[in-house]
DNA sequence: CCCGCTCTGTGACTTTCCTCACAGACAGCC
DNA sequence: GGCTGTCTGTGAGGAAAGTCACAGAGCGGG
């Protein structure tokens, strides 16, 4: 049952609702439920069935895959406003989860039966359009991603990691190698060579870039 | 407008289509046009808008990035039976192309109007369930391929991929390395040390897979 | 049958990235 | 202040993959 902030908090992220009738919305919120889930939490894994549509509220969600070895490739982002399309593509598809979700702060979503979604999905047509939109960015980033992991020089991808970011980036070396899918001493060397170039200036669990302009560039060369 | 064989291939690949009143489907036929497309046509590339649904009939397309430097990586293939969900994401997602896609044989395909489609989506559940599928089908795939760059070693990728074909493999060393987004001499020298161990025969044009369990154990190792 | 084309084999070398191993730096806490 | 745990820097060594260069093999067309 949904009410008061949540409530709003959910119209504001998906104004398509706004669209509905009165009664349809109000019936919807009833049976959606709200989850409140602290940052690091394993949301869910590889192999798992899945059994709602979430929609983030706030906080953010890490996708990722991790391989045998231990290392670690983030997939995308989901934020405030996204419905994990993850989890729509198994319900939708009748198949079990393929990566791994992880709340990087603390994240509250809204949490719809499948059947619910279902009835959105096809009763309402912003709704529908926004969720195939969805999908449609998913697409292009992971196409975009797999031509960054095989073409691209991890310099370049670690480039264009942090002139994508707002400026004091406050991570560690070891996540961004987990974001990139690489180890902490390549990135711990690399990051070192930008700063002798004078485009970042590094302190600890800290990264100022300095030359926005000069990473942009590397990472297109 | 489709008519005899064609509107026949249709029904047949995309059964959900028959449920639909008669009338609409008539309309549904009528709006939509045939292409024949001759193998090895670019059908669409990079940074091109889209203008329709296509469904395919018969053939195949292969999309595929590339990269500045001339090589090439297979991000799926799309056979009969599976509108290529690559131009709905363009056009659901109002974005251009990201890839490129190549009729691998001669390949024929209805094409719909994207106020076919739309009205489709809206008004045949099944149809709308089938593309939800599709996407996520796509996005599974395209999951695991990030992951099999990220983190297996060429050896085992191009293993995988003899062992998913029917035995006489008839390609060149250059197609598998687009396939894998490698290059030909590396390709060449994998398969020589298959060969070695006895796991194919190498010819001209030709590979024959001897024994595929040991390439599927190699390829999972 | 020979010419020219594509396809394949192969050696030598380079680059990129990973692995292992450790040492120093910094922060927080008793 | 000393201890502990996390984070960072760095060197040595190696494996995987890409690059360059060229030779031979097979096939089809004139």
């Amino acid at each position: 049952m949904l009410t008061g902030d949540a409530r709003e908090h959910l119209l504001q992220h998906y104004p398509m609702l706004r669209e509905m009738p009165a009664a349809e919305l109000d019936a919807l919120l009833a049976a959606a439920h709200v989850l409140d889930i602290p940052a690091g939490t394993v949301i869910f894994d590889e192999d798992q069935p899945c059994q709602g549509f979430p929609l983030l509220l706030s906080g953010s969600v890490r996708v990722s895959k991790s391989s045998p070895n231990g290392r670690e490739l983030q997939l995308y982002r989901v934020g405030p406003g996204e419905s994990c399309i993850l989890t729509s593509s198994c319900l939708l598809g009748h198949s079990p989860y393929h990566a791994r979700g992880i709340a990087e702060r603390d994240t509250r979503m809204a949490v719809l039966s499948p059947a619910t979604f279902k009835a959105l999905i096809a009763g309402n047509e912003a709704f529908r359009d926004y969720i195939f939109a969805l999908f449609s960015e998913r697409l292009t980033d992971l196409m975009q991603l797999v031509s960054a992991v095989a073409f691209q020089k991890l310099d370049q991808r670690l480039a264009s990691l942090l002139a994508a970011r707002t400026s004091p980036i406050s991570t560690t070396h070891q996540a961004l190698a987990d974001e990139l899918g690489s180890v902490r001493e390549i990135v711990s060397r690399l990051l070192k060579n930008f700063a002798e170039q004078g485009w970042i200036r590094l302190g600890r669990e800290q990264i100022e870039v300095i030359d926005i302009a000069a990473l942009q560039r590397y990472a297109a060369l």
